[in-house]
RNA sequence: GCGCCUGUGGCCCAACGGAUAGGGCAGCAGCCUCCGAAGCUGCUGGUGCAGGUUCAAUUCCUGCCAGGCGCACCA
């Protein structure tokens, strides 16, 4: 039985006595009011709860009295159900707080789930949710920066999350490959490629002016003076341009790249330098979509047209507006502007419905902070169309603040001053990297100093964690035991205090799991790694694996080979390496 | 001006309203004839200010102070 469920039937004991002896309704232990918490000191058990103390104030009577009657109780309700075996005793403590706590062996039996495959403490599969994960979705108008690599960490850990709790996922990318940016970004590169042929310009300040647009330029006067590589290049190549070539040389120098193609070319070469930094970051989506078919596929006016026959669309000053105050909204939002180009928000809504369209009953979006006021009318929208607000969820994933020579480094795309994260992983790594990004809660600032995460990258706490698992893998190595006996090992050898807290540790697996899913954040499995690898240490400090001892020697290998499964485990889902050596 | 987030030892961060406020870095003192010292053990040191609610407040409420962010017919 595994530890949740185990904490689900003692909820649910408690709640019954609740109710029947006590009459205690919602307040107390209704939504956020759990029951169950757990103790942060090991001498009070592994589960507690303190019911009683929060009813000593209602009934007006002593919490110890109250404790004394409720333990009495559970004791004969737990002697009859499943929980028997599970439950050891059941302790009243301070001003009335209630400790359970769980027996060896049911500790063992969960160690012996943990080596029992790769996968320790995975979720069933659940059916009823499709979910669908947007995130990074950065507009192809320069590399990634490092705000987009803590959106990839997290979002990538968080899809591993969900899906080993048995969800089916799609990782998508939303390809913002129209509109003023990109016509920007096009203008961008013509104007440097003016420049190039040796014409004077003057480059806007709201234009992009990173090297990157320089070397882009470059590409494509060296494409024309050396007239190659324009065939297969894609939706850039124009067919006249394919006739002149067979002309000749001469006629193709001649060539000029109508800020169009500038535009084209550019999309399509920082989405390739994307791609690839994010697959040697070691993130990969199951989808691209691109904003361009959106607005072709006529969607936009579709839903637009739908939710004006639901009357939550309506004209006014002559532009076309979006009722979202109807759904909790500050205001209500232009879709249509008086120009009678879209807002991005009604793009944004036929994307919303199209991802609903094609299946996904759940939606969760990763965005930057600067998007903060943007859920509200999102969600108003996903209701307008329909749904429940409960399918969208929007985690927000703050900056990362840079810091180079103790000094904050500031950033602007625009300028093209900003840290990429190409040199996070050339300079930091991809493993010290990502784990860093998922050191801090989602929506907390994170504090990044790229110099003292090169330096000191031996202290990286990641590298705490993968030397747990490279000791380990080396014990193994040289435990002259196989693998399948190690796994019928007699556990109940295990009796020491560092053995039994490594052991409880790596039960706590699970419990990590679920605050991750429930919390929509996948940080607190960086400090379950942390906790673990820490109790893996101390155990190996005071004693010794490779003992004469066989029966004993084969239980704690069966121990560390449980740590060592869960360590590998968690680490994958971070999207870290798990050595066996360093 | 309106809204959101954050104030915890010298620095960076933890703590469903609960038990003695935890950990890392830096500093100091120890531990390898023995499975990897990228490790372990010990010491020093903290809740921005003022009220309030509660048996119990770092956590919730009010005000103030300090920092960050957002407030478009921009994307």
């Amino acid at each position: 039985m595994s530890l949740n469920k185990v904490e689900n039937l003692l909820t649910e004991l408690l709640a019954r006595k609740l109710n029947e002896t006590f009459n205690a309704q919602e307040p107390l232990f209704g939504l956020q009011g759990q029951l169950l918490e757990s103790p942060k000191d090991e001498a009070f058990g592994d589960i507690s709860t303190s019911v009683a103390l929060k009813l000593a104030a209602i009934l007006k009577r002593s919490p110890r009295d109250i404790a004394k009657e409720i333990v009495a109780w559970l004791y004969k309700e737990i002697a009859v159900s499943s929980l028997k075996t599970s439950i050891e005793k059941i302790d009243i403590a301070g001003a009335g707080f209630i400790n359970f706590y769980l027996s060896k062996e049911y500790f063992y039996s969960l160690l012996k789930e943990a080596i029992s495959s790769e996968s320790p403490f995975m979720g069933q599969a659940k059916k009823d949710r499709r979910v669908l994960v947007e995130f990074v979705s950065a507009n192809p108008t320069g590399p990634l920066s490092v705000a987009h690599g803590r959106q990839a960490a997290v979002g990538d850990a968080l899809c591993n999350v969900l899906k080993y709790a048995g969800y089916e996922l799609t990782r998508e990318y939303y390809l913002n490959d129209e509109g003023n940016q990109i016509n920007i970004l096009g203008k961008s590169i013509a104007l440097r490629l003016q420049e190039l042929k040796g014409e004077r310009i003057e480059f806007p300040e709201d234009h992009y002016q990173g090297e990157y647009i320089i070397d882009l330029a470059k590409e494509l006067y060296q494409a024309r003076d050396e007239g190659r590589g324009t065939r297969d290049e894609g939706p850039w190549t124009r067919d006249e341009e394919r006739e002149t070539r067979d002309d000749g040389r001469e006629t193709i120098g001649e060539r000029r790249w109508t800020i169009d193609d500038c535009r084209d070319y550019g999309v399509k070469r920082i989405l390739e330098i994307i791609k690839k930094e994010l697959e040697d970051f070691g993130v990969r989506f199951d989808a691209w979509y691109s904003q361009a078919s959106l607005q072709k596929s006529g969607k936009i006016e579709e839903t637009l047209a739908l939710l004006r026959s639901k009357g939550f669309i309506y004209d006014q000053d002559s532009a076309v507006w979006f009722a979202s105050t109807k759904f909790g909204d500050d205001k209500d939002r232009v879709v249509i502007k008086s120009d009678g180009s879209y807002t991005y928000l009604a793009p944004d809504i036929a994307y919303h419905q199209d991802k609903f369209r094609r299946g996904f009953d759940w939606l969760v979006n990763l965005w930057g902070p600067d998007h903060h006021g943007y859920i509200g009318r999102m969600k108003a929208a996903v209701e307008a169309l329909g749904r429940e607000k409960e399918a969208l969820n929007v985690v927000i994933v703050q900056l990362a603040t840079l810091y180079k020579d103790g000094k904050v480094v500031s950033m602007s795309t625009r300028r093209g001053e900003y840290v990429t994260l190409r040199q996070v992983i050339d300079e930091v790594g991809v493993d010290a990297g990502r784990f860093f990004f998922l050191m801090r809660r989602t929506d907390s600032h994170l504090d990044f100093d790229l110099e003292l995460a090169k330096k000191q990258s031996s202290e990286n706490p990641v590298y705490y964690i993968q030397y747990a698992h490279a000791r380990i893998a080396n014990i193994l190595a040289h435990a002259g035991i196989a693998p399948a006996q190690i796994k019928n090992a007699d556990m109940s050898l295990l009796k020491e205090k560092e053995e039994l807290s490594l052991l409880k540790a790596i039960a706590h697996f699970e419990s990590c799991l679920k605050i991750a899913e429930i919390q929509l954040d996948p940080y607190c499995v960086s400090t379950y790694l942390q906790a673990l690898a820490e109790s893996f240490h101390r155990f190996y400090d005071l004693h010794r694996v490779l003992v004469d001892d066989v029966p004993l020697k084969t239980a704690r290998l069966s121990l560390i080979l449980g740590c060592k499964t869960v360590i590998a485990a968690a680490l994958k889902l971070l999207g870290v390496s798990a050595p066996e050596k360093m």
